[in-house]
DNA sequence: CAAATAGTGTCTGTCAGACAGTATTGA
DNA sequence: TCAATACTGTCTGACAGACACTATTTG
């Protein structure tokens, strides 16, 4: 804190969102093509301005979902992810955005004839390769946020919030798969996740499959925190060394 | 975004330090007391107000640091911890604050005649269990570091952070127990560390105790990520008496 | 010698990876 | 019957907790 008669600086405040689901055995993200400059007509993470000084920023990243993707906010849960607030990364002038992560099961496509016309579902893995561009340093907080779900998938029962309230153990173990980008063992994974307790209950029925024995359908347990952890098998090769 | 006649409502930036060591074997963090309204001589954070529209955050929280504690910048390293933005948190008007933690091994004495003459050192323990009443929403942004620190002790080898430049693994062991706030078998603890790849290197020298046998002395090693990690004992991982 | 701290050896239970084998369906 | 998917049993190696034991110092 400084003298009384110093003036804050302006600073515009912002959030961004990167909400994540499974479509296709895919990690998919949400994003919009700008509708206004800068970067008019790139794609963009969801997001915008705080709207009030009263407004909240969960709040903002609640009003910003429902207005440009037309999701229902009580079946998501947004947890923050960041801050991204460098001068210079947006023309304007000094923007801090608060980031936001979130992860639901299925979401439906955009609504035409809605602020949310112009969202689409792409494939984490187009962002993250640059093959898509992203506005601003969105591609960064895509990272950020996917290297979030890894590990949080980890130690969370949130790989349970990607499938519908009823699930096989092979529905849970894509998803998995296709967040960590590995394969894994069925009979080893069925085993873990069984003991893991509190992870899963049996829902009581079965699911046929095209072809196969039917598969015992099961629901979200109430354990939120896993333990042990399911242990991502790429650690096991990693030899990066980071602060 | 809205139209074009809308204006972005006032917000006001600021940085947060938890700033966390060692001191006799207890966790310490570093408060300020403050000199201005509102909470005028209670106990808070170092931090304050984004001085202008081109001070990145990080840079403002470096500055802080200097300002208020008198601290080395250059040894620290300041890591990003979350953003506190509640309406209503600072009755000054709509103050959002980005905190940041860092962690070190030995830090001096608030200096007398200095603005950071007022800065003292407490015992974590004190601020989470409420003994000590802190500012505006400090106390919850102290307990979210102490929890981080607590889990980057597992994954990294951030606890050779909190000793001298050269260690015994007694002490590096204290660290743990100060941290975690439990006590470790040195045993196990001896192995586990050594041969932890990389965590630690021998230093080739040794130090001797009051009494008993010298301990040798050894040094951080390269890595900077620990596999296998760390484990914390959890009341889960209790071991299983025989059915 | 005792007391104290440093460091080693080893047993045991748990658990992950590997993989052979069994169960149940549709065609 | 076969092919496909669901599930079970079991071996093995790695490792954590427990703890007896040895090593080296001061007094």
């Amino acid at each position: 804190m400084t003298d009384e008669q110093w003036t804050p600086p302006v600073v515009l405040l912002a959030v961004d969102l990167v909400i994540l689901t499974l479509r296709e055995s895919r990690l998919q993200i949400l994003l919009v093509e700008r509708g206004i400059e800068p970067y008019k007509g790139a794609l963009a993470l969801p997001g915008g301005f705080l709207q009030h000084s009263e407004e909240s920023l969960i709040a903002a990243a609640h009003r910003e979902l429902s207005e440009e993707a037309d999701i229902d906010v009580a079946t998501l849960t947004l947890e923050h992810l960041g801050v991204y607030g460098d001068p210079g990364r947006d023309p304007r002038g000094r923007v801090v955005s608060v980031a936001y992560l979130a992860i639901a099961p299925w979401l439906p496509e955009p609504t035409a004839g809605t602020d949310a016309a112009n969202a689409e579902w792409q494939a984490v893995d187009r962002v993250l390769s640059g093959e898509l561009e992203l506005a601003f340093d969105h591609r960064r907080i895509v990272a950020d946020g996917v290297e979030r779900a890894r590990v949080k998938l980890e130690h969370s029962a949130l790989a349970t919030a990607f499938c519908g309230p009823t699930f096989t153990i092979t529905d849970l173990q894509e998803v998995y798969e296709a967040v960590w980008g590995i394969r894994l063992d069925p009979r080893n994974f069925y085993r873990k996740v069984q003991k893991t307790d509190g992870f899963i209950v049996a829902a009581g029925s079965e699911r046929k499959s095209a072809t196969g024995r039917p598969a015992r359908l099961f629901k979200a347990g109430p354990r939120k925190v896993l333990y042990p952890p399911m242990v991502r098998p790429t650690e096991l090769s990693t030899q990066k060394e980071q602060q």
